[in-house]
DNA sequence: TCCGGATGTCAAGCGAGCTTGACAAAACAC
DNA sequence: GTGTTTTGTCAAGCTCGCTTGACATCCGGA
């Protein structure tokens, strides 16, 4: 699954710390889903969709 | 998260272990996903999606 | 030069997502 | 009214998603 929550995160200047905030998940969670250590649940990628007000199949791809 | 996943399995005429195959999970996970034990991963919220010819948020609805 | 912020990563732990196998009950066919 | 299909649900087990806490590195600014 490929994603461009670090293109849209540093867009607005913000560090995964300030993102992890805004979503309720730790600096960690951020860092593991930008670097694809692992996927985010269906609830966090609505999260995500939201905060940028964009829709989840714009963000991320799965790779297959 | 609520989803429409029932009424689109039944409205093509599919049983839960058809939706299953064709998704390449078990039918107690098709099961789950519609009784609202728990959400479906972001990869398998993907393949419902792209079965249905829908979009992710078409389907799925955080409650919230 | 030194310090603070930012990032990457590890470990241990917990609940969620998924598996197979099984059984009971409801719905459907004939 | 019997038999098959479908659905609901349980249990045990494994991996993934997320947590806190910690440590190393890498930079940018005073």
């Amino acid at each position: 699954m490929n994603n461009r929550v670090r293109e849209l995160r540093t867009g607005l200047g913000w560090s995964q710390a300030d993102l992890g905030e805004r979503l309720d998940v730790s600096r960690q969670t951020v860092n593991a889903i930008e670097t694809g250590k692992y996927d985010p649940s269906l609830p966090l990628a609505f999260k995500i969709a939201r905060l940028f007000s964009l829709t989840i199949e714009s963000i991320f791809t799965p790779e297959a």
